[in-house]
DNA sequence: GCCAGCATGTAACTCGTTACATGATTAA
DNA sequence: TTAATCATGTAACGAGTTACATGCTGGC
């Protein structure tokens, strides 16, 4: 066995509100589950291919224009039941956050290595440029105010910026320190 | 060409500092780089054989008590050049954080799920036992002041306190305003 | 003598990324 | 008509996990 498998959830998740195409899931990850995972078309169809092998999904063809088939898929009871127990079941692991520039910074040494400014102005802009995405998803989304009926979407949204907003507060901090030595 | 191998660049870096075995490598995870990257032995066994083949490090024979023989690994001067380019070329990438706890709150629509409490629950004691666990690798190493001569360390220290933090008092926020609904 | 920990490896498997490949539809 | 986007797949490879496998050392 490898790893636990989540992008199985996020499909099933997906499905569970509407039927979807492979191709619409894939865009899912372009926009709102993009903010927090990632995936890639060729590892989508064949795992919705082996979901309904197992019979947690299925399909039906439609047909665009003259010939363009679509399979849109469905989630099975069977499929709903393993999504809720999964979200039901604990998440005891707290696994590594694997971010390449924190890893970067553990190994430099010295307070007054050159590359310290840049780096972290570097990564100031991107953290930046994400909490003013964030925000603006919040503001479209939610009007900034929490819902009742997309509770969980809302409140990983409120994270994400708590978070981004954090990372962004330490990095102007420390490039501040630097400055004042 | 699948993803950027960074565990490459732990081990030059582990080995940039002092010369260890596959072993002293291995335990590095359970300690200090183990607040933020995760690997196993069966992947850096091959993978400090691929970096000799390659000649970023090279390895001496030791022999403990009778006959245990241990591989110690030193850095080349090609292993430091490309972990010192490594280190100062961009980071452009912010990957997504693939929490698992977030990812199952996503698929959470109705604000009165009765899952909610004992999953904010469940994360709140493990963010705040990671918190603990940070703040007294701080005192231990650094006695909460910066230390210029293992600067990176310190920062990537101090920005996983204040991460777990702002985990645990979202989670507490979200916890109070569940019960005052 | 025994057991925890030291020490090093391989095998089998799944996950995930990049690249290759093809064709249809729609709107400018 | 042509380019962007819709739509679905496969191939090759490297990353990462779990399990299998073996033997030594040091302290009680």
């Amino acid at each position: 066995m490898a790893q636990r498998n989540k992008l199985k959830f996020i499909i099933l998740g997906l499905l569970s509100e509407k039927e979807l195409t492979g191709y619409d899931i894939t865009k899912a990850f372009d926009s709102d589950i993009g903010e927090f995972w990632s995936a890639n078309h060729s590892q989508i169809y064949p795992l919705l291919k082996r979901l309904e092998d197992d019979q947690l999904i299925s399909h039906r063809l439609t047909i665009t224009g003259e010939k363009l088939e679509k399979k849109v898929y469905s989630i099975t009871d069977q499929g709903a039941k393993e999504l809720n127990q999964w979200i039901g079941e604990p998440t005891p692991a707290l696994s590594a956050t694997k971010d390449e520039f924190i890893l970067k910074l553990y190994f430099i040494r010295k307070n007054n290595d050159p590359r310290l400014a840049p780096m972290l102005t570097e990564q100031l802009n991107l953290h930046k440029n994400k909490l003013i995405h964030l925000q603006q998803q919040m503001e479209k989304k939610f009007h900034n105010q929490s819902d009742k009926n997309n509770f969980g979407h809302f409140l990983i949204l409120q994270h994400a910026i708590q978070r981004e907003n954090g990372y962004t507060n330490w990095l102007i901090e420390t490039i501040q320190g630097l400055k004042s030595k």
